[in-house]
DNA sequence: AGATGATCCTGTATGC
DNA sequence: TGCATACAGGATCATC
């Protein structure tokens, strides 16, 4: 699912393909992913002529912005990807998009789970509003996240995957980073030390640099805009790794639920000292 | 206010 | 073998 790295990654693709160039046509929309005041139709019939100016990034969405000032909004949810080709005339079941470009080329939206979505951005909003400081951004200190974790009990996976705290996070990389900073996914993130604070914040901005330079985590849909994989699947210490040993002291990934997700983690690396009891546990 | 839980959606994996 | 069911998850909305 794409987060952070990936996102970026496409981020780059896709402004090669597009920045310059003019959309010509579009050539298939549905509808169903379309959200926001400007729908179907009258979205195709907005971005026909439109030339590309930048694409942008923000947290997980994509903001391709055209010379008008106006931009489109994309994001991938969960199974989307974003691919640049060449137009065959047909598409692949489940392409939601096909905007054609005046170097010849295509671009096309694929979602199976439809949980993505794209969206007319005009002049002023610059993009979507009500999110947390990216975490690669200089902005992003210890002492930042410190104040976003401050005060709270709610695990600390839940405020980390919340795109209003932090943006760009998701479930890959934040099991990644609270393996690296050593600390249980579901600790209430009000109780962390200063120094655990900077723990984490040293292991979200480099769990997010290396994904960034292997060009993402291809688990199982995820490819970049020309298809290809991203390989930092190989490096991950946790995700997706549960009862395979744990590179740093041998013993068995586990695999548990935190903040309603699929959580995986090293007990004896990441102590669970100081996790709240649940209901169930104070009721046996 | 803040946190939790249901909802959307379909491919993949598991169960009988 | 084939069918049925469970599960995965990002963001949003409803409900404690």
């Amino acid at each position: 699912m794409p987060e952070l790295p990936e996102v970026e990654t496409i981020r780059g693709d896709l402004a090669q393909a597009v920045v310059g160039r003019i959309i010509t046509t579009v050539e298939w929309l549905d509808a169903r992913i379309v959200r926001g005041d400007v729908r179907g139709t009258d979205l195709a019939a907005r971005l026909v002529g439109r030339q590309g100016a930048a694409v942008a990034r923000r947290g997980k969405f994509l903001v391709w912005r055209f010379t008008s000032g106006a931009g489109l909004l994309l994001h991938l949810g969960m199974s989307g990807r974003l691919t640049v080709g060449s137009p065959s005339g047909t598409w692949p079941r489940h392409t939601h998009l096909v905007l054609a470009l005046s170097s010849g080329t295509t671009v096309q939206l694929v979602d199976p789970r439809r949980f993505g979505r794209v969206a007319w951005l005009e002049p002023p909003a610059e993009g979507p509003g009500g999110m947390g400081p990216e975490p690669l951004s200089p902005r992003f200190t210890a002492e930042r996240l410190g104040k976003i974790l401050a005060g709270r009990r709610a695990p600390i996976k839940a405020v980390l995957l919340d795109q209003r705290r932090v943006a760009g996070l998701g479930n890959i990389y934040v099991d990644e980073a609270l393996f690296r900073a050593h600390l249980h996914p579901a600790r209430a993130a009000g109780s962390l030390a200063t120094r655990e604070v900077g723990a984490l914040h040293r292991a979200i901005r480099r769990v997010l640099r290396e994904a960034l330079a292997d060009r993402g985590t291809t688990f199982l849909d995820y490819r970049d805009a020309y298809g290809q994989v991203g390989v930092h699947a190989a490096r991950l210490g946790v995700y997706g790794r549960a009862g395979e040993p744990c590179r740093r002291c041998g013993t068995p990934i586990v695999r548990m639920v935190v903040a309603a997700r699929g959580t995986h983690l090293c007990a004896r690396c990441q102590p669970s000292a100081g996790v709240p009891e649940t209901d169930a546990e104070t009721n046996v």
